[in-house]
DNA sequence: CCAAAAGTGTTGGCTGTACACCCATGT
DNA sequence: ACATGGGTGTACAGCCAACACTTTTGG
């Protein structure tokens, strides 16, 4: 709030690392890059602000541009002074998406493609660390908080909620405890309709009582 | 990445938010702005990255100007972009220091001063909101962390530490349970010396195992 | 009838909480 | 002697982790 140096200003990047769970693992969206430093390296999706535009704006525009969501868990994550070497702010944001409604942006340049967290292809920049710590607070979240619910589709059975969670946490539960656990947090309730989908017992379904993320 | 919009970058401040126990409260750490907007109202530390320097060290250097000390607990908090209604960005961090040993700058244009943070006075920007933050996340890591250690001197009775705990959780501790919670977590170690200081009982000195912080 | 996933309870250990009195010191 | 804060143990409740079998369906 004092001091005049640095009148010009610096450049303030967004990226957003966009989290979701397929085939029992955790991945998340990178994209090629297209221009220099690291050109045709992966890397996570983010851009300059626009004049005007505040971060939330930013990073919701970039995760549409990406998945054509907006209405997901959006949180943000920290920001980096050092990526790039040099000068440059880069807030980092991370989402959580259903993969079964995210429809990749097919903008040829940019090749957007998921990828296992824990096999990642040589990326640019820092963008490992960023991951890592965006894997840490989901993890940390998925305890005291219903940040899954964004990851499924509206109607799930607790089984898939199981394998949700067992994909983030990278080990197995117990299907006892889990069960009991989640019923007594009360963040679901049961829809009545059951899932008669594969070739076995169907599942009773469940809903999220709130859409939308609840801290405990 | 990507989009050449705003090629002259954006102002970027830090925030910090300076905090402190003394006489059985919690206090914050306010300057009295000398420039417009809002001249003359109270509001946190803070000021524009200089050119080449990180976040971090700026944080660090904000710090050290209104307190002398660099060797505290010092974390990032949030970034903000529309505190100051249009275009910069701030990002805040918080600091935990000991009144024993801060000595407040006394650059005359400044008039730096603690307050309680239940009784703020009318604040620059949307100060209160940082604060307010800043106080929440302090909160959560008492629990899980040895934060206090920037609160007290190198060593402590457990009685002095409860106290610090009381003025942030806002609320009592029953005094057995507290330090058998203590103890068994394993973060203080008796120094053999005891504090003679007061007209009462000496009480068992103790030091925090780490002088940095840890999270379990 | 077989394969695959759904669903369902009990027990033991651990952790956190509630609660009250005696002691050492300085004045 | 008294005022002040330092120091200590036990009992109960709630929570979490371990653990295995039966049921329903489709093929």
């Amino acid at each position: 709030m004092k001091a005049a140096a640095d009148p010009a200003g610096r450049q303030v990047a967004v990226l957003v690392v966009i989290l979701t769970v397929n085939e029992g693992r955790l991945q998340v969206l990178l994209i090629r890059r297209s221009a220099e430093p690291f050109k045709d390296a992966w890397s996570l999706p983010g851009g300059l602000l626009t004049p005007g535009e505040s971060l939330q704006e930013a990073a919701v525009r970039k995760l549409d541009d990406e998945t054509g969501l907006t209405d997901v868990f959006l949180e943000q994550l920290y920001t980096f002074s050092d990526l790039d070497g040099r000068g440059s702010i880069a807030v980092a944001y991370f989402a959580l998406v259903d993969i079964g409604v995210a429809h990749l942006s097919r903008r040829r340049e940019w090749l957007p493609a998921w990828f296992p967290v824990d096999d990642l292809p040589a990326l640019a920049f820092d963008n490992e660390g960023v991951i890592d710590y965006a894997l840490r607070r989901l993890q940390a979240k998925l305890d005291y908080s219903n940040v899954a619910y964004s990851l499924l589709p509206e109607e799930f059975s607790l089984s898939q909620l199981q394998r949700t969670y067992e994909a983030i946490l990278g080990r197995a539960l117990d299907k006892r405890n889990f069960r009991k656990r989640i019923l007594s947090l009360d963040i679901v309730e049961p829809t009545g309709r059951v899932a008669s989908e594969g070739r076995h017992r169907p599942a009773q379904l469940y809903r999220f009582r709130e859409r939308k993320a609840v801290v405990f």
